[in-house]
DNA sequence: TATATATTAATGCAATTGCATATTTCGAGG
DNA sequence: CCTCGAAATATGCAATTGCATTAATATATA
């Protein structure tokens, strides 16, 4: 075997062409598709895929509601941009903010009926975006061998 | 067969379980591979993955050069921002845009040394993340696989 | 050729995001 | 109790993005 193979076998920090390929699509094709689903919801008039989440959390949440610093766990997104987009939420009346009465420095996040309400109608378009975009193109064991992959890329 | 299972099997806009779950894990993964790579050029002090799209594709296209809108058929942005993603570009030395004489609309694009060398910095800290949050993590024949889901989902 | 339509690109302005820092409160140690 | 570092959240400001529209040229067609 000749240096460069060894090489392309044993240099972690060289992907191969295969990898490299394989890193493009995944980036592309996941790209692709959110933008295309944000398309969809803008054109129903309905807020982008953030809050969708961010209420999704907050729903699931339930009576308890969440802290800000929780529903940031379960979202990717900077502290900073949290907090603004929970801003934007409650001014649209879609989520309310009570002060925390065992942590002064903080607010309980629950979500409003009409925040409710909205999730529902989002639900209703991402639903379908999701089915015409990603579950028709895939076989039920094509979405569990993807699962699968992105479960080893976790982290 | 009742009408629940019917409907289950047949309505195309019901994603069932499954495919919702294996949608949610590819967003979410891939959002947060995207957001890794983009932290870790930076902390090299090197320009977001944006440039180093464009600036790719502009030396793929070598001394012919490419206009605008040709750039734009290989990435995924908008005119608009790709208008302006240029101006940094050109700006900051690394893209050349000179008029074109065959269409007095437009302009032909260019990398320049400069940009080739930025190119090659860039790859030298991309090349490792993708090594590192990628083909680490997957085997050859997972590569393989996960490229036919993506092209599946193309388009 | 004159005119209408389409293409290519840019731009004013609002919304969002990123970065650094500030503010308030909490909790641990002295 | 007092002080100090950590945690939770907010905010000023710059950069980027999105949207609508404009500008300039090209192309088709009557």
């Amino acid at each position: 075997m000749d240096m460069i193979s060894l090489v392309a076998m044993t240099n972690p920090s060289s992907p191969s062409e295969q990898a490299i390929d394989s890193w493009a699509q995944l980036i592309r094709v996941s790209q692709q598709l959110l933008t295309t689903v944000e398309k969809e919801l803008k054109a129903a008039k309905l807020p982008p895929l953030s809050w969708y989440d961010a209420l999704l959390e907050l729903r699931r949440a339930g009576a308890e509601g969440l802290r800000q610093f929780q529903l940031k766990e379960s979202m990717l997104l900077a502290q900073y941009n949290l907090s603004r987009l929970i801003d934007r939420l409650v001014k649209a009346g879609l989520v309310s903010r009570t002060a925390c009465m065992l942590d002064g420095r903080g607010h309980v996040l629950h979500i409003t009926p009409d925040g409710q309400q909205i999730l529902t109608n989002m639900w209703e378009v991402y639903r379908q975006s999701i089915a015409q975009h990603f579950a028709q193109k895939l076989s039920g064991s094509e979405q569990r061998a993807l699962s699968a992959l992105m479960n080893k890329l976790k982290l």
